[in-house]
DNA sequence: TAGCTATTTAGCTAATACGCTAAACAGCAA
DNA sequence: TTGCTGTTTAGCGTATTAGCTAAATAGCTA
């Protein structure tokens, strides 16, 4: 959770995850993307890596990393009901419609 | 949308939310709650503020502080929504699809 | 006015995060 | 083996963040 947020923090490793949406990519090919050192982006892959967010499979030589999108939304999920949860006086119009609390898989 | 999820990245901040999902509290009320000095919370609630996520309505002397959730609602979901297009048309229950079997976590 | 409470600002230290270059490591091809 | 490509690790400098104490500010009450 602490770890997972913490990963989201910054705009290169969110873009990250936006890329692999679509499957997996090396790490060469989404360094490209973004204008720091391919060193700079491994360290951002370790992040991403170590909260569970993206996985790693080694293809002889070449790393493809993939989005583990169930890891994210139950994170952000979890946190978005727990932050909902009761509001109701206020009634700001929520901009977004959202799943039902429905299993979480915890 | 960067300060937004870099307000998220701390937790006391994000269980400063949470508190306030039931309504407005004041600084000192909120401070209670956390193991940290008033100033130190102070600047929570700033860094929270300057994202958008709560309001500071000063009455007299105190300041009474209330959840902006459609601010953490858009800035949430419109990023889960970018990295969910393409996956899951069945929308709801994504908390379920796990990653392909060959995961090697190198 | 003075005094009291609530909250923030100022100033500091320590820890963490981000970026870089250079070097090392892993795998494939000659 | 050597050489080439792709990726990470090592080491370092700088910027940001989180925490503290002490002091300042804002508003109330007497």
């Amino acid at each position: 959770m602490n770890a997972i947020f913490d990963a989201l923090s910054h705009p290169i490793r969110r873009e990250v995850l936006e890329l692999l949406k679509r499957g997996g990519m090396t790490a060469g090919e989404l360094a490209e993307h973004f204008p720091v050192s391919k060193p700079t982006m491994s360290g951002h892959f370790a992040k991403l890596k170590s909260a569970g967010l993206i996985l790693g499979e080694n293809r002889g030589g070449t790393i493809i990393y993939t989005l583990n999108l169930s890891v994210l939304e139950e994170a952000v999920m979890g946190f978005m009901n727990r932050v909902r949860t009761g509001q109701s006086t206020s009634g700001h119009g929520a901009a977004a419609q959202t799943c039902p609390p429905k299993g979480e898989t915890a």
